[in-house]
DNA sequence: TCTGGGGTCCTAGGACCC
DNA sequence: TCTGGGGTCCTAGGACCC
């Protein structure tokens, strides 16, 4: 063992604006444009916007009409996933050729640990100026780095260097640095929490600093208190985890127009069922506990959940769950604007496998073909009888007017 | 202005067991 | 018969993150 553990061994790395910096990338007419990558359907939100969009006080997360009203020249695209996918694998590529120690956040997002790395490759600061260099070369986007003495540190850095940008924050300096900062810049504090420290006077790091962890727990809760109170004084004890289990999964849809017909609910609900499932399956996971999730057309939300004795990964085990469930959540005609089926409690799919009634090998059989034909030729070479022949309204809009609705630019 | 889709974590209450 | 306290599991909802 040579070398010691450099004092800032953290790194942060995160794409900026990373859905339509691809899009820009790979469609040259949009660069330097306001750019709004998102669903275009009613109700759709904006999922990333590029700079230039930001300029007209576009952000994610935005109602696009509302998007639209501040830029009505932003050209609107609609999500390619799975390009945001691929260009993530190699991203990540890169990643684990500085270091094992990544643990990935998003996509376009991960922490490193380099304190292993820097007798092969330098200083972290020299890993993290290469680091950008060879996205910058082998993808053709830009990305932000944060350097610094632990994660949360490291991704506030990251934030403040955007965009394409790098910051360096000594541990020495941390304290300085995080004292004038608004409580918002803390993790963990969004919207309501930060409007129920402001009502208290709290604004800045430096206030929650001066208030004790009683009266911060009074405010936001025992463990909100105890993690704000470490986090303003720059303390973060996480280590970076290359191999954090996925706690759960979940597919859900808004529909443009709300649903009335139980046939309706209950076949969006049927296909969400298979989604899930297929997913438990190419992830070789069961799950025990399944969750349906209905929300009206007045945004009120409801879930229904139910633990199982025998974890499973199969559509008609989950259909049945969630056909008992959805009674209790909903009933015609309730309109219903959004739709959810969620797995959690997820165990590994050979561990200790029982049968149940349900869990017919020959079902199992039917749907692993399945799965490998739907690998080979596409999701739409295999449906369920029910889904045929239905003309269902779903988010579907034809928007393939991106370009052409913006006037030149 | 009218709110996507995929996640994580926390809280609070109730059931149940010892 | 009335009452403990602790621990675990489950459910529902909500805040937050990207």
């Amino acid at each position: 063992m040579t070398g010691t553990r450099p004092a800032e061994p953290i790194l942060h790395v995160d794409m900026d604006a990373f859905y339509a910096a691809v899009e820009a990338r790979d469609d040259p007419r949009l660069r330097r444009r306001p750019v709004v990558v998102g669903g275009t359907g009613g109700r759709g939100v904006v999922a990333s916007a590029s700079y230039a969009a930001r300029r007209f006080g576009i952000t994610s997360a935005m109602p696009m009409a509302q998007a639209l009203r501040r830029c009505p020249s932003a050209v609107v695209v609609e999500p390619r996933f799975d390009a945001y996918r691929a260009v993530s694998a190699d991203l990540h590529d890169i990643f684990r050729s500085v270091t094992p120690l990544v643990e990935p956040l998003a996509l376009d997002e991960a922490f490193l640990d380099v304190g292993g790395s820097v007798r092969l490759l330098g200083a972290p600061v020299d890993i993290a100026v290469d680091l950008r260099a060879r996205i910058a070369a082998e993808l053709g986007l830009p990305a932000s780095v944060g350097v610094a003495s632990n994660k949360f540190l490291a991704k506030l850095c990251s934030r403040k260097a955007k965009p394409d940008g790098l910051l360096h924050l000594p541990a020495d300096r941390a304290e300085a640095f995080l004292a004038g900062l608004s409580v918002g810049e803390l993790w963990g504090v969004g919207q309501q929490t930060g409007q129920r420290l402001a009502d208290v006077g709290v604004r800045t790091v430096a206030d929650v600093r001066a208030i004790d962890v009683a009266a911060l727990t009074r405010l936001v809760g025992a463990a909100a208190a105890h993690k704000l109170h470490a986090l303003a004084r720059g303390r973060d004890d996480r280590c970076v985890d290359a191999a954090v289990d996925a706690k759960g999964l979940s597919a859900e849809q808004t529909f443009s127009t709300d649903l009335v017909r139980a046939d309706e609910v209950r076949d969006t609900l049927l296909a969400l069922c298979d989604r899930v499932a297929r997913r438990l399956r190419a992830a070789g996971v069961r799950a025990r506990t399944l969750t349906i999730k209905v929300r009206d057309r007045d945004f009120t939300t409801r879930t229904r959940a139910r633990t199982v004795a025998v974890a499973t990964n199969e559509t008609p085990v989950i259909q049945a769950v969630v056909d008992e469930l959805l009674p209790t959540a909903w009933s015609p005609p309730t309109p219903v604007r959004l739709l959810g089926v969620g797995a959690s409690q997820l165990i590994p799919a050979d561990a200790g496998v029982q049968l149940d009634m349900f869990a017919s090998p020959r079902w199992q059989d039917v749907e692993r073909v399945a799965d490998r034909v739907r690998d080979q030729f596409g999701d739409a070479a295999m449906t369920r009888g029910v889904l045929l022949g239905r003309d269902r309204p779903v988010n579907r809009a034809s928007s393939h007017d991106d370009l052409s609705s913006a006037p030149d630019g």
